[in-house]
DNA sequence: TTGTAAGCGTTATCAA
DNA sequence: TTGATAACGCTTACAA
């Protein structure tokens, strides 16, 4: 199993031409005539010959890489984003690179280590908190990085976020709307930004139709998060509605209902945050803020793309707006208030 | 924002030793005095100095890379897989690259080609079909590789999958034990020999109860799945219990359910295939027939690094079994049968 | 233990 | 349009 890796000089013999020629041929950065360019092409696939990214950028100095790094790979979120931010990577010639943080700070700085030792043009990175890693302060000046949905409000990075008091808006409009005026939050870590703006979102309006929202900390965790919500619940007068702000404290809620067999929609109204198949593969399908994924990933890549090209300031997208799909899992509150 | 890159000539420079020292501080290959290792460091750290893999790989040879290609970065089964890997990979001081087919054989063999530019070490591919791409047939003796999840029976790959047929077999039987004679089974591509396999295991089990199967084929996507099956049923006899092959599967037949207003478990039993949060997360959780992911990731990580390092014959592990997580979503068959 | 210098595969420059 | 050659940043003999 001999690890003979064909080169270019051993297409350029094989081929009866300069290495330069070959190179050519492959990058297309200068015209070889057609017929030259076939045959060279042919000789390279008999010996099964592949460029050597390696020794290509080490020359020319473009990489070509663009890491996406993001705390958690199992979270349906962020694979979403990645998948969405590659396919416009690829379409510029850009090869992503995936890495996850695992929700740890101490894993993150050994991420962004490594993954700054490929040399990459750009970085793509969801913080695990919103505290920044020091190193990113450090490439700030000398780097193209554009943080997505955490960190979002550090002075001096190129950012895409929601409208998070906006999406929490929207949902406690919709439930004072039905008649709701006690609600309960179910949020994932109140030290994120992101979801104490959504947060407050509901508690503002809220108040304002005269009801009142209190908080839970869940943790991000589904299992973990149920229980958190079910001693809550133990201690508390029922509400009769819950807002969960995240996917992952939306499955720890409806865990938690679910072994409590309360009926969602009927003994309690439920907004869920981000949309899944999942989320309609029920009875009661759950009404669910969504987050504009597609979008938060096209901007992120034309940020991180005309940063990387250019050094001109450019207009920096203004927060997106989340949508609202509206299903069975909220209705009008009746007589639920203090089942509990 | 010059592109500035500090080169270990420069490190070296400042720290007034040699690029040997340098480079032996960085990469421990050979024994360097503690206080001039520190010495270089914080040097190097001053200089914000980050090796270049790519110059490294050029003169040592080894990568240190290892792809991981999926036909689905959406699905959780993959990301699981690939999160368990990389897990695996970093022990042993590998990086591994994620890459995704997007379920299209033309774009399995772009990533393919553009993965082995990377010149990797190995590769870990879950092929889009059975039908392995022919450029892994040219690499197979060169270059190691693991198939996992499909491709499986294609002869002179080292595979890890699963006992599907003793999965199958394995829900039949406690559909059998619970009066289900007639089961549906939804699959969602009959060209996939692990579909196959599952569909047979239960054909057989429920054959040999005295019952009977049928198989709907409704594809990847739990949308467009839920419609076929919807179709399916307004032809057919309902069945007693449906089975799932597929985590997608599971959710399409779960959403085509819940359209229809069925209630899982009473007016069907229902098993699905891997069990996710969601799936407990209701108020009749969804029995489910569960993969060894972890061990799946362990055995093609321990197969393939075998194969990196040595080059003799090893036992390769046998299929692994899945098990069954029981929940309440598979009930005693009642009066359901003749109801559509 | 540290330094010197050659060379990995590619591309850029310059010449033909 | 094509070819010869130097250079990219690093590792590794080998020398000191």
């Amino acid at each position: 199993m001999a690890k003979q890796r064909v080169s270019i000089k051993q297409v350029a013999d094989a081929a009866g031409v300069s290495t330069a020629t070959v190179s050519n041929v492959f990058s297309g950065k200068k015209p070889v005539k057609p017929e030259l360019a076939e045959h060279v092409r042919k000789e390279a696939e008999k010996l099964g010959y592949s460029i050597n990214r390696a020794a290509s950028f080490l020359r020319s100095g473009e990489s070509g890489i663009v890491p996406v790094l993001v705390p958690d790979l199992s979270d349906p979120f962020y694979t979403s984003l990645i998948t969405e931010i590659e396919s416009h990577a690829q379409l510029d010639g850009y090869e992503i690179i995936v890495a996850n943080s695992k929700d740890d700070a101490e894993t993150e700085r050994g991420r962004i280590s490594a993954l700054m030792s490929w040399q990459p043009e750009g970085m793509i990175v969801v913080p695990v908190s919103d505290d920044v890693p020091e190193q990113l302060f450090d490439l700030r000046d000398k780097f193209p990085i554009v943080l997505v949905d955490r960190g979002t409000e550090v002075e001096g990075f190129d950012t895409i976020r929601v409208d998070n008091a906006e999406a929490g808006a929207q949902a406690a409009a919709h439930l004072a709307e039905h008649g709701h005026r006690t609600v309960l939050i179910v949020a994932s870590d109140m030290r994120l930004h992101g979801v104490r703006e959504r947060s407050r979102g509901v508690v503002e309006t809220i108040e304002a139709a005269g009801g009142s929202a209190e908080i839970v900390e869940v943790g991000p965790v589904p299992k973990v998060g149920s229980v958190h919500l079910g001693r809550w619940l133990d201690a508390h007068q029922m509400p009769t509605a819950i807002f969960a702000v995240t996917d992952m404290t939306t499955l720890a809620t409806l865990t938690c209902l679910a072994e409590r067999q309360f009926e969602v929609g009927k003994d309690v109204s439920v907004i869920g945050f981000d949309d899944y198949p999942w989320m309609s593969a029920r009875r009661t399908p759950i009404t669910a803020i969504r987050q504009p994924i597609e979008k938060m990933a096209s901007s992120a890549w034309t940020m991180l793309k005309s940063r990387m090209s250019k050094d001109d300031e450019f207009a920096a997208p203004k927060p997106l707006k989340c949508t609202m799909e509206i299903r069975a899992s909220t209705q009008d509150a009746k007589l639920t208030a203090g089942m509990a």
